[in-house]
DNA sequence: TACGCCATTGCCAGCGCTGGCACAAGTCGA
DNA sequence: TCGACTTGTGCCAGCGCTGGCAATGGCGTA
C-alpha cells in the first residue's frame, strides 16, 4: 500500500491513498472517464502531479490488451524527410498515449514482407504506419491483417489494398509541374518516374504525361526510376543522349533530380539556361543544391499527423471520416527556367 | 487455461499446455535459462514456433518492472544519418528482446529539458540514446539520471556529464583533414564550426587548429556554425570575404559544407580550383552535390550499435568494457584539390 | 414518506508473465 | 548405502492497472 513497492515508482496506490479515493477514481482521472466529479478530479489530479505519477506503460498494456503503442516502417529512401514525418505521428499519438516505435526495412525487396510481419508481431504494436516505398510491396496489406495499418502519402488509386492511405493531390500536383514547364516554353520534356509499385508515383505520372499531352506540340519521354539517387544519374544519362534533348525534366523526387543536376554538370549542360529540373517532396535538399531545385513541397508533418490520427481512432474503434487528401505546391526555385530558343 | 483467453493471442499457458509442462519451464525457455533441460527446451521451441507464440511485451514489462523499451532523442540536425543509426540501435536492441521508441526534439533550445524529462517518464524507457546536438545541452544527465543514458558521437573530453559516451577519434579526424589540406599546398585554411556544446565538434576543432598551427606559413580563420545549413552559409560569406580569401574551408559537417559550396557557387568562386572544401560526416549528400564533396566518414552504424549494446548492458545490470573508439576516414572526392598557386 | 433514478465511487477479478522458493530426480564420494 | 549436491521443474504470489459490476448517497416524484 505505501509508496512505490518495487521501482521506487509511484504507483496507482500511492496517489489513490494520497487522495483519500479508491484507485479506481484514479484510474478514471487517468482515463479521462467523464464518470468522476470535478472536485474529485482536480484534487487527485493535484496529487498526480505532486507525486509525479507516471501510469506504467505495462501494466496499463497489460489491462487494456493494448500495447499503447505505434509502429513506423519504413526505409532510407525516406532518410530526408524522416524527421519531419517522425515529428508529426508522435506529436498526435503522445497525445493520445501512445508512443512510437520505428523500424527500418531492409533496403532489398525480398523478405520485406517477413521481416514486416516479424516487427509487428515481437513488437505487439497496436498499429502500423507504413511509408512508401515499402507500402509499395505486394501483399503487404494482407499480410499484416491483424492490426490496423495506415499507408502515407499513397494516391487514391486503392492498388495497395490498404484500406486507409492518406492521400494527397498527385494527379493535381503532376499536372501542376507539366502546366507550369510548359508555360516555360518546354516542349521536350522528359521524366525520371517512382517506383513502379508505389500508387502515389503513378498518379503524379498520370497528372503529368496526361498535361504534357494536352500540349500538341510536346513531346514525352520518360525513364524509370526507384527513388534513389544512382537511378537518378542512371535516368539522367539516358534522357539527355535522347534526341531531341529534353529541355526540362520532371524527378519524381528531389533525390533523383539531384542525379539529374549531377549528370547535367558532369556533361556541363547549364542549368537552368539549357536545362530545366524539377524535383517532387520539396524536401531540404532543394536547398542545398545549386542552383536550388524546383520542387514540390508536400506536407509530411501534416500527412503524418493525419495518418496518425487515423490509425489511432481506428485502433480504438472510433468512426473518424476518411482523412482528407493534401494539397500540393509548386515551389519554383532557381532550378527551371525559360526554354533555351 | 484453453487458448488465447481475451485477445485472440496465444498464451504462455497455451504453450505449456500443448508442451506438457509448466508455464515457468516456458518462461525459462523465453527467458534464455541455462537451466532448462536441451530436449524440453526443444519441444517447447516447436510449440511456440507452432503456434506461433510470442510473449506479450506489457506482461512480461510489468513482471519484469521493466519496459522493454528504448528511446532515441534527436533533433533534425540529424535528418541524413538517422535512419543509419535507428537501424543500428534497432538491430542489436531487438536481438535482445528491447524496443526502439523515437523522440524528437524541439528544435529551440528552450525546453529542451523538460521535454525530454516529459518524454522519458510518460514513454517509461529503460534506457535512453541521445544524438549531438541535443546531448550537448547542458544539465541534461543530471535531469535525466534516473535511467542510463547514452550518448553518441561524443568525444573524449568528460564535458557533457554522461557516464557512458561512444567516443570516435575526432581530434586524429581533424588532424588528418588538416594534413591533407596542407599537402595540397592549401596556406590560408578556413574553418566552419559545430555548436559550442558539442564535444565532438570541439575534439575535431581541436585536431585540426592543432594540426594547421603546425605549420608555420599557414593561416587559419575560423566561423561559428550550428550544423545547420543556414549557418554554413553564413559561416561562408564571412571566411570568404576575408583577405587573404581562403582557398580551402572544412566544415563541420557535411551541411554546414553545403552551405559554403552554394556561397562559393553565388560568388562563382570555383570548386575545387580557387576553394577546396571538405566536410563531416560522410553522409549521402556528399555524393548529391557538385562537385562531390570530400568528407570524413562516421561509422554512425557501428556507433549507434556500440551505443545500443553498452546501453543494454547497463540496463541489464552487466558489466561491458567501455565502448571502444570508432576510427573515421577522410573521403578525397571532387571538391578539393591542389591550392590555387 | 417511499421509491426509483442518476451521478459517483468502490470492490473483485483478472490481464500474461517472471522471481523466489520448494521439491523431485539423478550423481557422486565416503 | 547414505547424505550432500546438482539439475530440472512446478507452485505461489504478485507486478500495476482496468473492466464490469455493485454499492452509495442525494434527489425528484408519486
Amino acid at each position: 500500500m505505501s509508496a512505490s513497492k518495487a521501482t521506487g515508482e509511484p504507483t496507482i496506490d500511492d496517489v489513490a491513498a494520497a487522495a483519500g479515493v479508491s484507485i479506481r477514481t484514479v484510474s478514471r482521472v487517468l482515463n479521462k472517464s467523464p464518470k468522476v466529479n470535478e472536485n474529485t478530479r482536480r484534487s487527485i489530479e493535484a496529487v498526480i502531479a505532486q507525486l509525479n505519477f507516471r501510469p506504467s506503460r505495462g501494466a496499463r498494456a497489460l489491462a487494456m490488451r493494448r500495447s499503447l503503442l505505434i509502429g513506423l516502417v519504413h526505409n532510407d529512401q525516406n532518410a530526408l524527410v524522416l524527421d519531419t514525418i517522425q515529428r508529426g505521428i508522435a506529436g498526435v499519438a503522445s497525445r493520445s498515449g501512445y508512443e512510437l516505435v520505428v523500424h527500418s526495412c531492409p533496403a532489398e525487396d525480398s523478405g520485406v514482407i517477413e521481416d514486416l510481419v516479424a516487427f509487428a508481431e515481437r513488437s505487439r504494436v497496436d498499429g502500423l504506419v507504413v511509408l512508401p516505398p515499402v507500402s509499395g510491396v505486394p501483399g503487404l496489406a494482407q499480410a499484416l491483417n491483424r492490426i490496423p495499418v495506415m499507408a502515407v502519402a499513397l494516391s487514391s488509386i486503392p492498388l495497395s489494398g490498404f484500406a486507409d492511405v492518406v492521400v494527397s493531390e498527385e494527379r493535381q500536383a503532376g499536372s501542376d509541374v507539366a502546366r507550369y514547364l510548359l508555360e516555360l516554353g518546354h516542349r521536350s520534356i522528359g521524366m525520371v518516374n517512382g517506383p513502379v509499385g508505389v500508387a502515389s508515383a503513378q498518379e503524379r505520372r498520370a497528372g503529368f504525361v496526361g498535361a504534357v499531352a494536352s500540349e500538341p506540340n510536346a513531346s514525352l519521354i520518360e525513364a524509370a526510376g526507384d527513388y534513389s539517387f544512382e537511378y537518378g544519374v542512371l535516368a539522367a544519362e539516358q534522357l539527355l543522349a535522347a534526341t531531341p534533348r529534353p529541355t526540362a525534366i520532371f524527378a519524381a523526387n528531389d533525390i533523383m533530380a539531384a542525379g539529374v543536376l549531377k549528370v547535367a554538370a558532369r556533361l556541363r549542360i547549364a542549368v537552368p539556361e539549357e536545362l530545366s529540373i524539377v524535383g517532387f517532396d520539396g524536401s531540404a535538399l532543394t536547398r542545398m543544391l545549386t542552383p536550388a531545385l524546383t520542387s514540390v513541397l508536400r506536407p509530411f508533418g501534416a500527412m503524418a499527423a493525419t495518418a496518425a490520427e487515423t490509425l489511432i481512432a481506428r485502433i480504438e474503434g472510433k468512426d473518424l471520416p476518411p482523412a482528407g487528401s493534401h494539397p500540393l505546391e509548386l515551389v519554383p526555385a532557381e532550378s527551371t527556367g525559360p526554354a533555351p530558343v
